[in-house]
DNA sequence: AGGTGTATGTCGCAT
DNA sequence: ATGCGACGTACACCT
């Protein structure tokens, strides 16, 4: 990884086109050739990047960065502070635990926080316009469809209509009603599910990672 | 800014809980306190990261960087390779053009390059769903809803859909029919608004910019 | 402070 | 490659 430290500005064209006035920076340039300015404010967003692949021509007081897409980013280099390299790791070395793919998880082995009586028959079933989370059937032996979010919006109400349009037409299934199930439910999402005849249930992740392990000290 | 080079491993519970085993990376500590651990890999996404407002209490060899969130990530340094600071602008100094935002404005003020005879009567129309871009008159008196996007996908086409089918139940709306416009409209977008009923726009930024000009010339 | 929509989103996985 | 869904999305803007 380079890291220069300088005085320099910028202009981008690209998705959109942008310029930045001069001013000190640091240019970080990773081993695969990415690109990315930053001030000393900002979380970890740059002002200017481009990401790789894309090929760097340096020049004496500015580098041009281009890439397939078209996207170009040049940069003029007025004065700089520090010019350093080193080696880094290539690896992220990184393991992630509590997403989306945990709730879905958890609610498939307790599917009692959805809707008393339900029944778990499978997690990711297969439509053709993507997997539903869970296919469950209910105290009446009707299909179910859940859809699972970590926080739900429109656009995973959106996701669970589509699907469900796409079920109604396999007469094994049919009648399948919705079911849109998060920790939490945004209120427009709650008030377009209810618009298309999609209940909602908003669970809890504590109280079942709770029951969850209850269950496994029982059996 | 910050810049520490090191091998060093990591651990971070909020949001989710994470572990990065031992490795040689980049620590960069903006002004504004937040904390960013980056490999030499992943566009300019940092592998961990705080954001500022933080707390980062730094030992002989751990930081422990806390926000009032509750969100933690404790980084354990077990060698030092470089570890310098500079004083950065911290000012973004970025001027960003052509984004939507623009786009609205100018087609706000320009209707009828949206289609000829179009009237603006209000700019982000508020309904349950969220607010409708235009919404404006057309040429006989009725109301049309006019979404814009820099690209126009599928999920702009799916977001006009809905707030039709909400304006269509408001009796001083009805019956509203809806304008898709963008600078570029993808075939998959095109075919699914037609197929809805809902017209296509492809206007020109640049031409749009154009006749601002002169019109603020006029003016 | 909380909700909503945009983003040069980025990233991973499947087709 | 491209499409699709998740993300510790971040971020600006509004109530």
């Amino acid at each position: 990884m380079r890291l220069l430290v300088a005085r320099c500005s910028a202009t981008y064209e690209g998705r959109l086109s942008s310029t930045l006035s001069s001013g000190v920076r640091l240019l970080m340039v990773k081993a695969d050739g990415c690109v990315a300015i930053h001030a000393d404010i900002g979380a970890y967003k740059p002002i200017n990047w481009m990401n790789a692949p894309n090929t760097l021509i340096e020049d004496e007081a500015s580098w041009v960065v281009t890439n397939p897409k078209g996207e170009r980013l040049e940069i003029l280099i007025e004065e700089v502070l520090q010019d350093v390299a080193w080696e880094l790791d290539l690896e992220r070395g990184l393991v992630l635990d509590g997403v989306e793919k945990e709730l879905q998880e958890l609610l498939a082995d307790h599917p009692d926080h959805i809707e008393a009586g339900l029944e778990t028959v499978q997690r990711e079933f297969r439509t053709d316009l993507g997997p539903v989370d869970i296919l469950c059937r209910d105290a009446d032996g009707a299909a179910v469809a859940v859809e699972i979010k970590r926080i739900g919006d429109i656009d995973g109400v959106e996701q669970l209509t589509r699907y469900l349009e796409r079920m109604q037409r396999d007469p094994l299934l049919t009648p399948v009603r919705g079911i849109f199930a998060a920790t939490v439910i945004k209120p427009q999402a709650r008030v377009l599910a209810e618009s298309r005849g999609i209940a909602c249930a908003e669970v809890s992740l504590a109280r079942l990672r709770d029951e969850d392990e209850i269950h496994l000290r029982l059996f």
